[in-house]
DNA sequence: GCGTCCAAGGAACATCTGTTCTATCGCTCC
DNA sequence: GGAGCGATAGAACAGATGTTCCTTGGACGC
């Protein structure tokens, strides 16, 4: 499971390192792609190719079949670790990402995310805002919890 | 799998470099044919050939099978990578995708896709799009992986 | 102190692009 | 029909850029 957060620099080159506890739970590659909230999300190899397997089997006559392959595909990429266990990110994806000099690495998993500094802080929510949200989030009572 | 995005050049003779990831994936040709949605889609050789057989499994009695057979084979060339991973784009391709001097190149799994910038980004969809169509997407949630 | 991890940068290598040169084909004109 | 011409395709090369590999140094924790 990824856990935690890691603030780690965004080199000239456009390489960052990956915390290397979050190394030893890959096979040497992530596939990295364009998130839902401005960040990038970076997901262990076989959890990709589940989520790629399932787009896949879709017929590509369909119209929302084939746009779906495209933000899966055009915004991903596989990204082998170098040997200091950097990768390097393509600039199509720090451009979606707001990335440039620093970058907030985090866990969220089964897999994890990349953040911009700025966008990780305007993301934050407050825990106020889940406690307004009780039902939906009634999955999080410890009560529950077996 | 193709991923990601690419941003090449189109020379005077219309060729374009396919990115080296792509080519090696492929033995030495594309079969390129016109897109549905203002593009055009390349296939490996194999995955060509099994559409090619599906789509001359059915009757040509039927209209929309008459209409694929067009798209895939009046609108069809297999072309060759010369020396340097380029290859022609004969005219006609260009002109059903409105290719000039730029393209971009896009992956989309087993094939990939070749846009005009301007197309490209006139089809882009937004994430946030999806979020608004889960049910259509839930393909995409993790949950409902095995 | 030693080992691990991250930051930084140089060197080697691969890729992409523009250009040149040659071969081929079709056409025109003699 | 054959010679000459232009247009097109293919092979090869060179420079610029981008990517990978490797090394060094500093910070931190055990």
């Amino acid at each position: 499971m990824f856990l935690g957060r890691y603030e780690h620099t965004i080199d000239e080159k456009g390489r960052i390192t990956i915390p290397s506890k979050f190394r030893e739970m890959l096979d040497g590659s992530v596939y990295v792609t364009q998130g839902f909230d401005g960040n990038l999300q970076a997901f262990p190899s076989e959890l990709f190719e589940l989520l790629a397997n399932q787009v896949r089997s879709i017929s590509y006559l369909d119209a929302n079949s084939r746009r779906l392959r495209r933000i899966l595909f055009a915004n991903a990429e596989q990204i082998k670790f170098d040997s200091a266990g950097r990768i390097l990110l393509p600039a199509f994806l720090r451009d979606t990402a707001n990335l440039t000099d620093n970058a907030i690495v985090v866990g969220s998993g089964e897999y994890f995310e990349i953040w911009s500094p700025e966008n990780w802080r305007a993301q934050q929510t407050s825990l106020n805002d889940i406690e307004a949200n009780e039902t939906r989030f009634s999955a999080l009572d410890l009560n529950t919890l077996q």
